[in-house]
DNA sequence: TTGTTAAGTTGATATTGTCCACTAATCACA
DNA sequence: TGTGATTAGTGGACAATATCAACTTAACAA
């Protein structure tokens, strides 16, 4: 009976981070990586250097998808690549310096906005609220 | 420091949503109203009759998608609209009967797919989940 | 009135998502 | 060993969404 609007909740939830997140341009995102360049930078920075694959799995997307946007992060000199040695199919890649640069700017401005949104709630309830969601997913 | 995990955490829930959605496939989304258009029903399922201006704010979108996705539902018999007395710039849009029926089964699908996706966590849990999204958005 | 703002529509364009076919490398196993 | 089945990654074609600006009509404020 119930769950659906759960998920009306969490969409309006990552739209209104992203509203947020188009106020602060320009300034922000100075390499244009985009929310879906973003995603793959922050979760890099958090996994560190991983597979394709993983990564994929990782922020659920189109394997496809993810090839295309690895080759526009590397070209704009964000992530490397480089290919395993024990597994001729697989590549891994990881954030360059820079890459790690800008992703750090990301978080932080992705953090401020996450910040305001969650005024409303208290620290302990934040916490609550990231502790449920990282066993969910 | 922290809260941009939280961006990826709500990424991958609302992605992992979609996924579940899509293993559901064929049966599911009868009328071809994909993840858009469903969010939008469901809305407006939880709303009543609302402005197109309101409903455009509610679920976060640009309003001139907006006024497309709503003619796409509109031709499918799925809402209906209507010129506000009030205020000749408004028109007001809620469900057809077949549109209600629709969103009646999207709902029930997104619910059991959801309340797969929570078993981790506990009855009183998810309520909590849900209250302090309800607060934040 | 006149200037301003709000609701909705349209068009053009960019970004993402989806599906399918394909290559090359590993793996399972007879 | 070699043969068929799986897996990682790539590429192409196309659909769905997002973004942004210009425009129309109606309301509002002075």
């Amino acid at each position: 009976m119930h769950g659906n609007d759960l998920a009306l909740l969490v969409d309006r939830f990552m739209r209104t981070i992203h509203f947020g997140l188009q106020e602060r341009a320009p300034g922000f995102d100075r390499e244009a990586v985009g929310p879906g360049g973003g995603i793959v930078l922050m979760t890099l920075a958090d996994t560190g250097r991983i597979s394709l694959n993983e990564l994929t799995k990782r922020v659920s997307r189109d394997k496809s998808q993810m090839t295309r946007m690895i080759r526009s992060l590397e070209s704009k000199g964000l992530v490397g690549r480089e290919a395993s040695p024990d597994d001729g199919r697989v590549s891994f890649v990881s954030l360059t310096p820079k890459g790690d640069e800008i992703a750090g700017e990301l978080m932080q401005t992705v953090a401020e906005v996450i910040d305001e949104m969650l005024d409303p709630i208290s620290e302990k309830e934040r916490k609550l609220l990231r502790d449920l969601l990282e066993r969910i997913v």
